[in-house]
DNA sequence: GCAAAAGTGTTTCATGTACACCCATGT
DNA sequence: ACATGGGTGTACATGAAACACTTTTGC
C-alpha cells in the first residue's frame, strides 16, 4: 500500500494528541482491531505513520494529524525518539506491522510528537477504516497499548507539562475560542497538578497581555454567568 | 565495514559534546578529510554513528562517546531528531556516506544528543583514523560543517542552556573535580550569557547543598589563592 | 430565599538585585 | 608597595502565597 511513496519502513512518527474536556486531560487514541488465529483482538494505539519520500519529520506528523482530524495548523512539537529493539517485542505488534505495511519489519525507530487541540471542535474521528476516541490521560496508564505507546504518552505528558509551564500561552490551544477564567484555571490546575488560589489566579491571568476580555457572558449556566475572554495571538 | 552488525543505514546518532575550558564553551568535532577528484577536502563533523543491531538509541550514543574518548558515564541527553530530506543535499556528504558505509544511501534520520564532559581530562582524541578537537561554540557558527551539523549544534546549545538552567547541578559535569567558585561563576555566565554579581552569586552558590567546601586552596596563581570546592552527587 | 459559582484587596514572606570595601598573595 | 583577584553584608524592590466576604443569577 505504501510501497511507492515510502521512504523507509523503519522510521515512523507518532503523535500524542492532548485535549481538555473542561475537567480532565485527554489523549486521542486509535482503535486497532485485528484477527489473529480467528480471535479478534482489540486495543489502542497512538496516531502515527511511517515517513514518506521527500517528507520531513514535522511534515509527516502534520500529515498524520490532518488525515485524522481534517485540521491544519495544529500545535505540534517533537519531543523524543524511541528506538529500543524491544519496541517490537510483542508478536501482535509485529503481525500488525506486517499486515499494514505488507513488509517484513524487525524494528522501528519512532519520532514522537505532542499535539494540542481544542476538544470542542466537532471532528469526524470515525472515517473509513480508522476510529479514534478521547481517553483520560490518567486512566490509560492502566491499559496496555500497542508497542511502547504507554511509555510515549507518559513522556509526552511530562514534556507538555513542562512546556505549558514555560509557555503559558500554549494553554489556549486547548481551550475553546471563548472561555471563562475559571475554565482557564481548571486547565492550568490539571496541567500543573495544583489547586491554585482563585484570587491570585485571576490577578495573574488578567495581567497577561494576550488575554482579552469580551463583552459577552457565559450562557445557560445555573448560576451567575461568567465573563468570556479570548486569546490574542498577536500579543503573546 | 558495518554490514554484519548494522541495524539500519538510514538511522544514526550524533553527539554534540560540550566542554568548558575556563573561559569559553567548546564543542568537540571530528576532523573529516576526503579526496574527491584528486582534491583534498577538509572539514569537520559531529561525532556520530549509525545504529547497530540490538542497540538502543542511548546505547549507540554512549558507544560513540566511549569509542572517541574512552570514557564511560558521560552525561548524555537526547534532544532532537533531524530527518529533513535536504540533510543529504551536499554531494560531498553523500559521497562520504557511501565511502564509509559502503552503501548507497539517500537520506539519514539522525537522533541528536548533547553530552557534557570535563575538558581537563587528558583524553587521547587522536586515535587511529579519527582526530577530534575542541572548537569555540560561537566561532563554529561561521564554519560550514558536514550535513546539517551547524543546525544541530545550534539546537543542542539552546537545549543545554535550558537544561543547565533547570538542573544547575549539571554544571559540575563541565568542571574539574576540584574548582573555585569563580570558575563556577564563569561557567554559569558563559552558559546563561549573563554577567552575574560576584556577591550574589557567592551567596547562592554556597547554599547549594551539593557544593561542598574543601580544606584546600588553589595553587600557582599570582594572587590570593581561592578556596576549592567539590560537587557531592549524593546531595543533589 | 437559597444554592452555586463569580468576582474582588490586603498583608506577609521569600527571593532577587544593587552596590563597595578590605584581604591575601605573588612579584 | 602594588597589582590582582578573593571574599564578604545590607538595604530595597519585586513577586508569590495566604486568606474571606459580597454579588449575581437560576431555580
Amino acid at each position: 500500500m505504501f510501497s511507492e511513496n515510502l521512504y523507509n519502513p523503519h522510521i515512523s512518527v507518532d503523535c500524542v494528541v492532548f485535549g481538555f474536556d473542561g475537567e480532565k486531560l485527554k489523549v486521542l487514541l486509535i482503535e486497532r482491531s485485528m484477527n489473529e488465529q480467528n480471535e479478534l483482538y482489540n486495543d489502542k494505539k497512538l496516531p502515527g505513520s511511517i515517513i514518506l519520500n521527500n517528507e520531513d519529520l514535522d511534515d509527516a506528523a502534520s500529515r498524520v494529524l490532518n488525515e485524522l482530524t481534517g485540521l491544519k495548523n495544529i500545535y505540534l512539537s517533537q519531543f523524543k525518539s524511541f528506538g529500543s529493539p524491544l519496541r517490537t517485542s510483542n508478536p501482535s505488534d509485529v503481525l500488525w506491522l506486517e499486515r499494514t505495511t505488507k513488509m517484513k519489519i524487525g524494528r522501528i525507530v519512532t519520532v514522537a510528537y505532542v499535539a494540542l487541540i481544542k476538544i470542542d471542535r466537532k471532528i469526524v474521528f470515525n472515517a473509513e477504516d480508522t476510529s479514534a476516541n478521547w481517553y483520560d490521560v490518567n486512566e490509560i496508564a492502566n491499559v496496555q497499548l500497542a508497542f511502547d505507546h504507554n511509555r510515549i504518552i507518559k513522556d509526552g505528558l511530562l514534556h507538555i507539562r513542562h512546556r505549558l509551564d514555560l509557555e503559558p500561552h500554549l494553554l489556549f490551544e486547548l481551550l475553546p475560542n471563548k472561555f471563562t477564567i475559571s475554565q482557564l484555571r481548571s486547565l492550568y490546575d490539571v496541567v500543573h497538578q495544583t489547586r491554585s488560589d482563585v484570587r491570585n489566579f485571576h490577578k495573574k491571568a488578567i495581567q497577561m497581555p494576550y488575554l482579552v476580555m469580551l463583552d459577552e457572558l457565559e450562557e445557560g449556566v445555573p448560576h451567575r454567568a461568567a465573563r468570556l475572554y479570548k486569546f490574542d495571538k498577536k500579543k503573546k
